[in-house]
DNA sequence: ATTATTTTGAGAAAAAAGTCACAAAAGATA
DNA sequence: TATCTTTTGTGACTTTTTTCTCAAAATAAT
């Protein structure tokens, strides 16, 4: 089974590449990657030899070829279609997020159980949570966004399992139960910040340390 | 050096910790603490004693004390403030979020380029960005979050670096360049989606598929 | 007080992730 | 054409992370 981190990192190449090609280039070497995403050449190499992607003894690849292996492997051959679950705070500034678009991501609906949320004919209508089910069904919807309150967040989740969705991204600050066919990928903005806290303590302590090697 | 995962770990035994305690335990064993992050009791244990925490063998950890320890590591003794730079889409309904709160940050100021966001009097108030730097020496903001859009991101990152801030928690899809003494967490959510993606058709492939054992 | 049971702490082992190093391929150069 | 140079792909190695195992400690039971 391959890590996450891999997938990340195959994301960032992916990325990396559309700029080399809107630069102009034809043509990467592992080391122009790696350089790109601040990783090692062999990472890059060994990155994609796990994929079998392969290019060509001195000459590097194609970059044109290269992202169309990348986009195949992350599922990105056809538009995500995506609902948001929950059009409270952060449901509502997803709605209006601007950035998925050019990743081929489409947010198709949103769903609240607040009838003063529903929206049904703006540019992305907002529904009652009832019609999430039927609406998974049909518009075949793989992948939702859990972005309702910590208290009701591991209900309206198996909601979600119920309507059949297989992938949430989860911005409850709470973890899942129950989700063993289902994946979930977890953005808690608390967790990130005290992990910030920690790192920048951190790295404040070992500043102000006196470095190891000349210590005297 | 210590990993990140191994500090989100310690997050999320922290907030398990936060729930036991307020079920009306006192004390907790490794294995409670495992299935509630879902880790090994034996993962548990090996982070704790990477700090230097330890329990009593048979009585487990005393809840609140174990809860004190965690604080402290991440730097939760005291409300930590936050400043969010640009006051859009995302940066608003940051703005508004209520789960900080409870997590001891306190969002103090947004700044914003853009005269029709400003807003001195609000709860939380938006001002120029050019008053960024003084902001942060005088507040001695440490952290701050940047949710300005992509083409902006790196101009705007510099200013944060030049103000002195010790680490960005960095909304936009970008690679941030030159914060070599600055930390950075990025909160990606194109990437996330896409990730999601590769998993959610991962696990679909394995189904379809026959099981390796019962091939036949 | 003795014995039984439970749980920690830590060293050893295993697994996973990442790096190194170099043969081999292929383009470039002479 | 022959030689030189560059860059891949991969097997071996290293490092990091996780799991396993079990003696020792501490409580509970008899």
């Amino acid at each position: 089974m391959i890590g996450r981190n891999a997938i990340v990192r195959l994301s960032r190449y992916k990325n990396a590449l559309y700029r080399f090609k809107e630069m102009g280039f034809v043509k990467v070497f592992s080391d122009n990657l790696a350089e790109a995403v601040v990783v090692t050449a062999a990472q890059v190499r060994k990155d994609f030899s796990l994929f079998g992607i392969s290019g060509n003894k001195r000459a590097g690849y194609q970059i044109d070829v290269l992202i169309e292996k990348l986009n195949e492997i992350l599922g990105k051959h056809e538009i995500q279609k995506v609902v948001i679950v929950g059009a409270g705070n952060i449901g509502k500034a997803l709605l209006t997020y601007r950035g998925f678009e050019k990743e081929g991501i489409r947010i198709v609906a949103a769903f609240d159980i607040d009838p003063s949320k529903f929206q049904k004919t703006g540019k992305v209508p907002v529904y009652a949570l009832d019609h999430l089910r039927d609406f998974v069904r049909d518009e075949d919807i793989r992948i939702g966004i859990l972005a309702v309150p910590d208290i009701a967040a591991q209900q309206v989740f198996d909601l979600m399992v119920q309507a059949g969705i297989g992938g949430v991204l989860n911005f409850a600050p709470i973890a899942l139960r129950g989700g063993d066919d289902i994946v979930i990928n977890n953005v808690n903005l608390e967790l990130e910040l005290e992990n910030l806290s920690y790192f920048v303590n951190a790295s404040l302590k070992a500043k102000s340390d006196p470095p190891a090697q000349s210590g005297r």
